[in-house]
DNA sequence: TCCATAATTCGATAATACTCGAATTATGGA
DNA sequence: TCCATAATTCGAGTATTATCGAATTATGGA
């Protein structure tokens, strides 16, 4: 994943009503929701839950599938898991000593690693 | 974490120069950078430079650290670490078939699950 | 004490995002 | 074919966010 797409991604979750959506279709699973099933979580007008929706799909988070008259979004996992990459991507790689190995996804630098002090001459 | 928690750390990192700050303090690790520093990766004005170091550490991404005339930002990793699991919470919970086991931190729904077709009188 | 440097705050401007009523498109069933 | 329902688009008003020059605060060293 490169930055612009990150950014995207972000911004798209960076919102209470479309977060609240994702996590829901997180739990949900691969056969997804449909707008009616989602509106029922979410109170907002069907105008903005279709914008946000449309937010969603455009940032690559959610994926629509048309069945019938009801169009079913689902979670893009990969997406997802991409993005989550691309947080802790090498973390603590500069440093060295201070973080455990990655676990579960997690970056976990050590509890009290030494500060080394430096001086107003050399940042 | 808490959704409000989570939209704030969410729309600090929605921004490309922020994006790029935090992934720089993540790979860094816990001695984190002066603002000079900082402002040496990314290219922006020091009052902007200074909004966006705000806006981080409001969200909890980052913490500041005064040390004689300069101040290291470093990454606060809990934080981040909270954010994600918040993300991925009961991934595929409510599906119960269709995801393999969380590995990594990731969720990971089975490749090829039959998705039910569900009829326009009953969603 | 005085100066140079590190970093922040202020204020104004420009750009982007959110919300929702009303109108529109599309589908399945009577 | 015609109607009810599912969902989206349009347009306009409001609010929030980003940028940066200039002024300000704070620290260490000469």
């Amino acid at each position: 994943m490169e930055s612009k797409q990150a950014v995207n991604a972000l911004a798209a979750l960076a919102q209470e009503t479309r977060l609240a959506i994702f996590r829901l279709l997180v739990q949900v699973g691969p056969s997804g929701l449909s707008v009616g099933e989602i509106s029922a979580d979410v109170k907002t007008s069907p105008a903005t839950l279709s914008f946000h929706l449309k937010e969603m799909v455009h940032a690559d988070l959610i994926e629509p599938r048309q069945d019938g008259r009801f169009i079913f979004y689902s979670a893009n996992y990969a997406q997802m898991n991409g993005l989550l990459g691309f947080l802790t991507e090498n973390c603590c790689a500069k440093d060295g000593v201070s973080c455990l190995p990655m676990t579960k996804g997690k970056c976990v630098p050590t509890p009290a690693t030494k500060i080394k002090r430096r001086t107003a001459n050399k940042p």
